[in-house]
DNA sequence: TCTGGGGTCCTAGGACCC
DNA sequence: TCTGGGGTCCTAGGACCC
């Protein structure tokens, strides 16, 4: 498995341990009882927000953004009555429900509130996978429960959802049970809210079979639209499809696993601690912006609190990312990946403005994003353990051969190796740490600077003359 | 009354190395 | 000398999910 590789396995400098190639899967072994749940807390915010506001109890509400720009987070049932929906925007909905008590979010409140339902499932299994704060997997063969008839796990269902309506101030959860995730999720969602469907053991195919497509997760409007071309809507027409067929409409990946989901055969695990791949922050503005400068320090603020996000996570990470959204909802990307982690926010900051300086910004900006991915879980504490007065000759640098030069980037932290070779720099905690390598020493000195100690500006312009120089010369 | 914010995964092309 | 094929890394974009 990949996602048992680690975050310090797949970091740079730390080549994973040689992984036992899997075998291409022709037979997918599904258990044998519908030992999987799925629990989906029945329209999260908008239950806890009359939950705590008991005035709002029975009545229409809709949760999300409420600036100019918002879209609806979630509706509680009574907004949906009035054709209110998840990820609609505001406006529509308050033309269509004005009655409705329209609140901005309290993620404080609903990541509490989740907390305390994921702990009931937990007392229950070991095995837990969240979705996200109102959706999990529960797997109850990890509990040690085995050979579970369909009678078994309602009971068990129905324990759960009750405990969690004591745990959460009275929320209520639907529960689908299968012998895969798909079974158990799609199973959920067939008799909300405060449901319980459980599929039995070997009935799963036709259980699909009269379906839409899109109730496979993964199935969106563009592939729903791809198999509509050539005749599919149903579960059923899927299962007819070949595997070559599907990979021709929607790609080897997305083609290969929707011809075995079509059939049910879904071997997935529930994988509890799935590792965090990325953190981002973006923000759509209720005006376009234009101006250069504002967007510069938006992005500082951005980088800001990406950092403080990774710091508390202790994650540092490598490649930095800069969004746009044009007015007409175009969205670009640009990133860079430095040669090693980080978790400063003046790094992050320095970076996301290069790339923010490189985005096209002429038209207005609805939308700006900073983020950063390939994260570790370290922070090359060997770097900032090492000697740190190592006295520095810069005299030396002119001398350095040009190809160690290799991924310099002006204006970008101190010096930049790609993939190890060259100069090597680690930041984080304010400071910057760099080895120095000349022609006759490799793997020479390392020594740390503060970020803003006039010496590594210093270097920074020594090397960034010396790069330019070689650059115009070659 | 157009279209949030936080993510994940996949694809495809180019650079680079062997 | 010419051709070339993998593999990995990086970048950009897109589909999808809650």
């Amino acid at each position: 498995m990949v996602a048992a590789a680690g975050n310090r396995a797949a970091s740079a400098g730390n080549p994973p341990a040689a992984e036992v190639s899997e075998a291409p899967v022709r037979l997918v072994v599904v258990r044998a009882d519908p030992s999987i749940l799925h629990v989906d807390l029945d329209a999260f915010f908008a239950a806890v927000e009359q939950r705590d506001k008991p005035s709002l109890r029975g009545k229409p509400v809709v949760v999300g953004g409420i600036g100019l720009r918002g879209v609806v987070s979630t509706a509680s049932y009574e907004a949906r009555r009035y054709g209110v929906r998840s990820a609609m925007s505001t406006a529509e909905a308050r033309s269509r429900c004005p009655h409705a008590a329209y609140l901005g979010t309290r993620f404080e409140v609903y990541r509490e509130t989740s907390q305390a339902v994921m702990a009931q499932m937990r007392a229950l299994s070991p095995l837990v996978e969240p979705l996200s704060l109102d959706e999990a997997f529960v797997d109850l063969a990890a509990a040690g429960l085995h050979d579970l008839t369909v009678e078994d796990v309602h009971a068990i269902g129905m324990d759960l959802k009750e405990a969690i309506r004591e745990a959460s101030g009275g929320l209520t959860a639907s529960v689908g049970a299968g012998t895969s995730k798909l079974i158990a999720k799609i199973a959920s969602d067939l008799d909300k809210p405060d449901g319980i469907v459980v599929v039995p053991a070997g009935t799963e195919a036709e259980f699909l079979a009269p379906m839409q497509v899109t109730v496979i997760p993964g199935v969106g409007p563009a592939t729903a639209q791809r198999l509509g071309l050539i005749g599919v809507r149903t579960v059923a027409e899927l299962q007819q499809l070949s595997e070559e067929e599907l990979v021709r409409q929607v790609g080897v990946a997305h083609g290969s696993s929707l011809h075995r989901l079509a059939v049910a055969a879904d071997a997935r695990a529930v994988v509890s601690d799935r590792e965090t791949k990325s953190i981002s922050v973006e923000d759509t503005f209720e005006t376009d912006l234009i101006d250069r400068s504002l967007l510069a320090a938006i992005s500082d603020r951005m980088a800001h609190r990406v950092a403080e996000r990774l710091q508390k996570a202790q994650l540092s990470g490598r490649t930095v990312t800069v969004k746009t959204r044009m007015h007409d909802f175009t969205t670009h990307t640009r990133s860079s990946t430095l040669a090693g982690p980080t978790d400063d926010s003046r790094v992050i900051a320095r970076v996301a403005r290069r790339l923010l300086e490189d985005s096209d910004v002429s038209g207005g900006i609805r939308l700006l994003g900073v983020g950063v991915s390939s994260l570790a879980d370290w922070i090359q504490d060997d770097l900032f353990t090492e000697s740190e007065d190592v006295p520095i000759d810069l005299a030396v640098l002119p001398e350095r051969p040009r190809e160690r030069l290799t991924g310099y980037y002006p204006g970008q932290d101190v010096v930049h190796a790609q993939h190890g070779a060259g100069w090597v720099w680690g930041s984080g905690r304010g400071r910057v740490t760099v080895r120095f390598e000349t022609a006759t020493t490799p793997a020479g000195p390392v020594r740390t600077f503060a970020v803003d100690d006039p010496e590594l500006t210093r270097l920074e312009r020594v090397v960034a003359e010396e790069d330019s120089s070689s650059t115009g010369t070659a």
